[in-house]
DNA sequence: GACAATTTTGTTTTT
DNA sequence: CAAAATTGTC
């Protein structure tokens, strides 16, 4: 009795919740939510509110239709989305919500093949190998089929790997299928490859999805039972999955047919990466039964960002084309900077959040500075630490991929998986053994003909031949060092294992060594890693090594990016898609630049990259900056640029140009903030001085300096390259 | 085997 | 111009 009266309470409670559910939404929006059964395409312009659309879709399929979590897949772009996604999930329906599958593709699909290891012909304890390991992998498969890595160069290679894996091409069936001396080599090496990997007992991320979407070709009932079991699909960005991914959703969803995508075509920015648009253009012919939706009202931005993005997003001919409107103000016009050079535009934005930051009140965190290219944060950086400002870099060199970090990680996932032949190399000499690289040749040597993988080898280190005894002990010391923590891992947390790793091996006493800046940020990032783990078993059921390495492969950076600090955020245009910002510069708009010079001539790529200046235009809620430079420094010489047609490409009434011209004459009779009489500057060859005097403006302001290394100076801020501090 | 000196190479975007 | 790869020296 008194259970079900509690049943009846939490029915009429999830009633009226589920009434305040579609309150929240508009009436295009609540349409989406509503269909549930299936196949739904809804398109959704830019800021109309899709994941908002997608987290409530999931609150009314288990609400109000009483459909168990368990039977529901979403599919988001990134972890960030779907952490994101699955808080505001929980907040809806509670606890029950944590039993849905919730991921991207390749975290879903690493979970699937890990449970159905055996069907899949895999190890469960798999590695992932990133794009540096997998060049590595690379570079062996071309040593030993002795091709020359100049006509066949590894990143080349490697790319046309990734783009047979994304299109379920097997090594096998591209020899087949491969006519010419060229492509017979890259499926020879491809098939090398792939040896090379499951020696290794690895997967590159490309595997994940192609051997997922194979599953079934060999394990009917393996696929029978999660094409069961997920009784309703929904899928995220859409328009940027590949031909694994669509084969992988068809299958998937073929049972119950209940598949609802989201996606834009306008945002499709992932061509390069195998993604094709024509899932999403063609998804009405693939499911003829298909309801379509569009989300047009955009909740963003002002009038004016939105009609800017639109003109220049409408010279693309293959879009399905859509009307966004706003409710919003008419906002204020696009700004336009045109700069002398790189360090001009870096100071001219660093200027604009200085001024917005004080007249408007706005925090750091209201500013994003999107670029094409991540060498193009160099100069940006440079501008605001000039002035003190501080900022966020997402992607470019990224924490993972750091040496320092990359290297414990080495060493945890040789103690997971003791066969990765390319892990230990890494690490056999970090820190310095005396174990160089003849040696490690004679250790690989002999575990290629044994048989055994190189670890394994440490073992027997007797009866590799040509040793000397001292580096005999060596290699045992090693192996047994692996041994002890793989033997540890069963009953330790995994924070506990890498911070006694990391104790064990000395790391951070190395770096302190050092004593360079350089070494203790690795030391910082070293610590930041630790913690990360710590936080890893803190929120995770399951603590182990294991199951920290399962997931930390398919981090990135935008995942750890912590949107609340008060700093500015610096990102390629790709990484700002899904983000929003008050106010966003984009730089660098110059013809070879954005768009790409090798976009330039293939009107495919032409229009991705004018996709990717609608996706970043978008970003903004109230302002759009963007900035070209008449010079660029590009490695050794300087270019002279030209303005990008996107810059064109909008309505000349919604655009304020700022020329260079008024430009400099702010420079030259404003005042340098970090110039003062009795401040400290550096200069690059006296170091670190006193400003004694002043006289002028801006550029031209002259400084008398005193330095401890020459005495007094006196310097034209204009030539003398000095920085505040 | 370690380290310094020299030569070569390379820039698109990322799960 | 840097970073990476290669060669040279101890």
């Amino acid at each position: 009795m008194i259970e079900k009266s509690k049943h009846q309470g939490s029915t009429s409670r999830r009633r009226q919740r589920a009434a305040s559910i579609l309150a929240d939404l508009n009436p295009v929006q609540r349409e989406a939510v509503e269909q549930a059964y299936g196949p739904l395409l809804i398109l959704a312009g830019a800021g109309s509110g899709k994941t908002r659309v997608l987290t409530y879709k999931v609150a009314y399929l288990v609400r109000e239709l009483g459909i168990s979590p368990w039977k529901i897949l979403a599919v988001t772009f990134t972890n960030k989305a779907a952490q994101e996604m699955k808080q505001r999930i929980e907040r809806l329906v509670g606890k029950v919500s944590l039993n849905m599958w919730l991921g991207t593709f390749h975290s879903i699909c690493a979970r699937i093949l890990r449970r159905e290891a055996g069907s899949a012909g895999v190890d469960p304890h798999f590695v992932i190998y990133d794009t540096a390991d997998q060049l590595t992998v690379v570079k062996k498969a071309l040593e030993k089929l002795e091709i020359s890595k100049e006509q066949f160069s590894p990143k080349m290679v490697l790319a046309k790997i990734s783009w047979a894996k994304n299109s379920l091409i097997t090594h096998q069936a591209l020899a087949r299928q491969s006519g010419n001396f060229f492509e017979q080599n890259i499926a020879r090496i491809y098939g090398e490859y792939q040896k090379g990997l499951r020696e290794s007992n690895a997967l590159d991320f490309d595997d994940l999805l192609m051997k997922t979407a194979t599953l079934s070709d060999s394990n009917p009932s393996v696929l029978e039972k999660y094409q069961n079991r997920f009784e309703f699909i929904l899928v995220d960005e859409y328009q940027d999955t590949n031909h694994a991914q669509y084969v992988l959703v068809k299958q998937l969803a073929s049972q119950h047919r209940n598949l609802c995508v989201v996606g834009d075509d306008d945002q499709s920015i992932y061509g390069w990466r195998g993604a094709d648009i024509r899932n999403i253009l063609d998804f009405e012919r693939d499911y003829p039964e298909a309801k379509v939706i569009r989300l047009e009202q955009n909740y963003r931005s002002t009038k004016r960002i939105l009609a800017a993005a639109s003109a220049v997003v409408e010279k693309n001919l293959g879009r399905k084309g859509k009307t966004l409107w706003t409710e919003k103000a008419k906002g204020e016009k696009l700004t336009l900077f045109e700069c002398a050079d790189e360090r001009n535009e870096a100071a001219r934005i660093v200027e604009t959040i200085l001024e917005e930051k004080g007249r408007n009140g706005r925090s750091l965190n209201d500013f994003v500075i999107l670029y094409r290219t991540n060498a193009q944060s160099r100069a940006l950086e440079d501008g605001l630490r000039r002035r003190g400002i501080p900022y966020i870099i997402v992607g470019g060199l990224r924490f993972y991929e750091r040496k320092e970090v990359k290297d414990i990680l080495a060493y945890l996932k040789l103690i997971c998986n003791p066969v990765d032949s390319v892990n230990l190399s890494r690490i056999i000499n970090i820190p310095r053994r005396g174990i160089g690289g003849v040696t490690l040749g004679k250790v690989e040597e002999f575990a290629t003909e044994a048989g055994i993988s190189p670890l394994h080898t440490l073992m027997q280190v007797e009866e590799i031949e040509g040793l000397s005894a001292a580096m005999r002990k060596r290699l045992k010391d090693f192996a047994e060092l692996i041994a002890s923590f793989t033997k540890a891992k069963g009953t330790t947390p995994a924070d506990r294992l890498a911070t006694e790793l990391v104790e064990k091996i000395s790391y951070i006493q190395e770096l302190r060594q050092e004593g360079t800046l350089e070494a203790q940020i690795r030391e910082d990032n070293v610590r930041e890693l630790l913690s990360g783990i710590t936080e890893f078993v803190e929120r995770s059921p399951d603590n182990s090594l294991d199951a920290f390495l399962a997931e930390v492969s398919l981090l990135t950076d935008i995942d750890r990016w912590d949107q609340s600090r008060d700093a500015v955020t610096l990102m390629t245009l790709h990484c700002a898609k899904g983000l929003e910002f008050p106010v966003v510069f984009i730089a660098g708009l110059e013809e070879g630049l954005f768009p790409l010079s090798r976009s330039i001539e293939s009107l495919d790529e032409l229009e991705e990259e004018r996709r990717l200046f609608y996706v970043g235009v978008t970003r903004a809620k109230e302002k759009v900056l963007l900035s070209f430079a008449y010079n660029r420094h590009r490695y050794n010489s300087t270019m002279y640029g030209v303005e990008s047609r996107f810059i064109e490409e909008i309505p000349s009434s919604l655009l304020q140009r700022v020329g260079i011209k008024q430009q400099w004459e702010t420079l030259m009779t404003g005042e340098l903030p970090g110039f003062e009489v009795g401040s400290w500057v550096i200069h690059p060859k006296w170091g670190r001085g006193k400003i004694t005097n002043k006289t002028g403006f801006g550029e031209n302001t002259k400084l008398v300096v005193y330095f401890d290394t020459v005495g007094e100076k006196r310097l034209l801020v204009r030539y003398a390259e000095l920085e505040p501090g």
